[in-house]
DNA sequence: AAACAAACCTGTGCGC
DNA sequence: TGCGCACAGGTTTGTT
């Protein structure tokens, strides 16, 4: 579910309302939510620390704690974090619980009904082999920019439909299947070209157009589908659906071109849509 | 190298 | 109303 953008808006959350204030308790109910260490792991590397900053790697969370200590947490395709007082009810698949100080009485709630997430605490010391993929990202192109040059040299470098390797971590961090498809018809790139064919020009404008989407998406608060399975960390929506010009929407009239239809099949593994006329 | 499927889970929407 | 199937924002792993 949720991609760049919508991560970048719950890290923002993150720092706004969780950083500064110490975990007091820990809870964690189903334990396929914490399993790459262990609830006994998660627990005792959380109680009475603090978390001093919220950072983002593509699609990863890193909090840094004041034990020295790092949280790492991936949505998936589910997973929610949601801040709300210790009074409300939990809702369903809330798995790992950290009870902050500070009143109101305020608890910071993992939620994940199809526990694809993950919460991780390691010693950043030992990161590699805890969370190796976080060293198989390429770069961030919001937290640390996208040099035009590299992303010349990793499309020249593969056959596959650049649509894959939009999506390809290890190429850009961030991008998956709803932006790779805003991006593409933004800079008017049909998914299925060989990433190694797309031309010098072409290239600049997807480079443009990663940026402009990824940072129109993040103003908007990100994308919240129809079974609004994202929200914030205060639980509101984001607003960016209603400006995809092409995910979700195949077999509608292209809204840029007004003459092409939007189509759809699977590349890369994930079901792709774009404008027949306008994408070359 | 890359295409493909399956795996990990649960919920939802659709056709019948 | 209910049932069964297809499909979903991600990533890894294994097979052609």
């Amino acid at each position: 579910m949720p991609e760049l953008p919508e991560v970048e808006t719950v890290r923002r959350g993150l720092e706004e309302r969780f950083v500064g204030r110490r975990i007091e308790h820990v809870e964690v109910g189903r334990e396929r939510s914490v399993r790459r260490t262990s609830r006994e792991e998660v627990i005792a590397r959380l109680t009475g620390t603090t978390p001093t900053a919220a950072r983002r790697r593509g699609k990863y969370l890193i909090v840094d704690l004041d034990s020295g200590d790092q949280m790492m947490i991936h949505l998936r395709m589910s997973g929610q974090v949601l801040i709300d007082s210790v009074t409300t009810r939990r809702p369903a698949h809330t798995h790992v619980v950290l009870t902050l100080t500070g009143r109101p009485a305020e608890e910071l709630r993992f939620v994940d009904p199809r526990t694809f997430g993950e919460v991780v605490v390691y010693d950043p010391d030992v990161a590699d082999s805890v969370v190796p993929e976080l060293a198989r990202l390429g770069p961030d192109p919001i937290a640390e920019g996208l040099d035009p040059a590299q992303l010349r040299r990793s499309l020249s470098s593969t056959a596959r439909a650049v649509k894959a390797a939009l999506l390809d971590q290890a190429l850009v961090a961030g991008i998956g299947n709803i932006y790779g498809d805003e991006i593409l018809h933004r800079a008017r790139i049909h998914p299925k070209r060989p990433a190694r064919n797309v031309s010098p020009k072409q290239i600049r404008r997807l480079h443009a157009c990663i940026h402009e989407v990824l940072n129109e998406a993040i103003a908007a608060g990100g994308s919240t589908l129809d079974d609004a399975q994202y929200v914030d960390l205060m639980g509101e929506a984001g607003s960016f659906q209603d400006r995809h010009r092409v995910y979700g929407r195949a077999g509608e009239r292209c809204l840029s071109c007004g003459r092409g239809h939007v189509v759809s099949a699977v590349i890369g593994g994930r079901t792709t849509s774009w404008c027949g006329v306008c994408q070359r």
